[in-house]
DNA sequence: CAATTGTGGAATGTCGACAATTCATAGGTG
DNA sequence: CACCTATGAATTGTCGACATTCCACAATTG
């Protein structure tokens, strides 16, 4: 049972992998949703299916299903009949994309503290976070950061919970893309992790949880009307 | 300004409700999604398009996007070129939904904490799962403990979170139709809410989060075996 | 002139037909 | 006999055309 599939006479080289298919629908949503993240598209703006149709060169139903893919991301609503259109963005719902994202991360740290999980990707991405500081590449800044996070969501070994990370930190990035430039000073931010993985080291339960509160809760402090007047 | 809009001449009577225009892709979903939750369709179940748009004598293509808004359910599954079906349901998933849903509703019992939102409501469910008990009545019990917890979720006053709770819960529902009858006592059932209120009421913060957080877990107590057979 | 009613354009909603892909199975080939 | 290859049925993917609905604004009516 060496070859549970019995090999090709001449197996192809590796590094020659398959033509993925991508339905159009799926690369139609990726580029809207790549636009919407990025502010290009922002809030507030309709999505004529025809015009997009047009513009993209194909039907309108790989257009439709795409649309209603981010409407399942939540980053598109729909009202009948009448259109669609990149959702707004209040200053509550960004409020409340903050605090649920703290919700999950210190439910992360919770389940890492009970499940004894590795820690060594998030000393990596420390690592990368202070590589990046001292660069002041803010860019590789924000990506490690990402990294972080999403490995403390994975390191906790559930699911639906990264499913449901993933999905809010789509409005995250939405939302920093529209954020006028962080003044933050680089060092700082990557400065903020390193204790919380000690923390998690020590098996201090309570000290990680109100790190990575403090810091979920610090990236949330931002100026309201940024947000508002993008709409 | 006693009113906004002019009235009319004679003004319509009250109960003649305006007819609300639902697109069929709206009505299918509500069906499907009906025939999920309820067990009738059971997970694993294959859903073909064609046979689904015979059946119910429309086009594909409102079925195509009542079986996309199902997916946002995460009540169905896609694979490519291959089917969709109603996802299965792990023993695993079962355990993450119940444990999510331990998070959110401490989260909401913390906010109303915070926020000195009024407990009627939840006095109120509490009767009715009260009558419920004492008539034996276990639909009535199950209906007016989702209203309870509705209203848990409605009281945190975080749009969010309801909508993530509300998703989480069609899960739930999906559960408990898919498991054996509940051999619980009614009594029991009804009885451990009211020690919840009395602690929001008292201000008790920690005590309202380990009596909700006991709760959950409680609900979350059951045989996988039924859930894995059910495949 | 105010309120109602018609009308046209623009957008979404729905449909039936065709194309592309997958998997299983039967048949060929060393 | 083991492995490749071709065929076909079933299913999803995509398309273009037509139907329905909504909105805004003009036309009408008292």
């Amino acid at each position: 049972m060496t070859t549970p599939k019995p090999a090709l006479a001449h197996p192809m080289p590796d590094d020659i992998a398959p033509i993925e298919n991508v339905p159009l629908r799926v690369q139609v949503a990726d580029r809207l949703r790549s636009a919407i993240l990025s502010g290009r598209l922002r809030p507030g703006t309709g999505l004529v299916e025809t015009a997009l149709a047009e513009q993209m060169n194909v039907s309108r139903a790989p257009i439709r299903e795409a649309i209603q893919i981010l409407e399942n991301d939540g980053l598109v609503e729909t009202i009948a009949y009448k259109g669609k259109r990149v959702k707004p963005l209040t200053a509550r719902e960004v409020a409340e994309t903050y605090s649920l994202r703290e919700v999950f991360e210190v439910m992360a740290v919770r389940r890492i503290m009970e499940n004894g999980a590795p820690l060594d990707a998030l000393y990596q991405h420390c690592d990368e976070m202070n590589a990046a500081a001292k660069a002041d590449d803010f860019a590789a800044l924000v990506a490690a950061d990402e990294a972080f996070h999403h490995a403390l969501i994975r390191l906790a070994d559930h699911d639906l919970l990264l499913a449901s990370w993933k999905n809010l930190y789509l409005r995250i990035h939405q939302i920093m893309a529209l954020r006028n430039r962080d003044e933050r000073n680089l060092a700082e931010v990557a400065g903020n992790h390193p204790p919380i993985v000690q923390a998690l080291a020590d098996g201090d339960r309570d000290r990680a949880i109100k790190l990575i509160s403090d810091h979920t809760r610090a990236l949330a402090a931002f100026d309201p009307a940024t947000i508002v007047q993008a709409l």
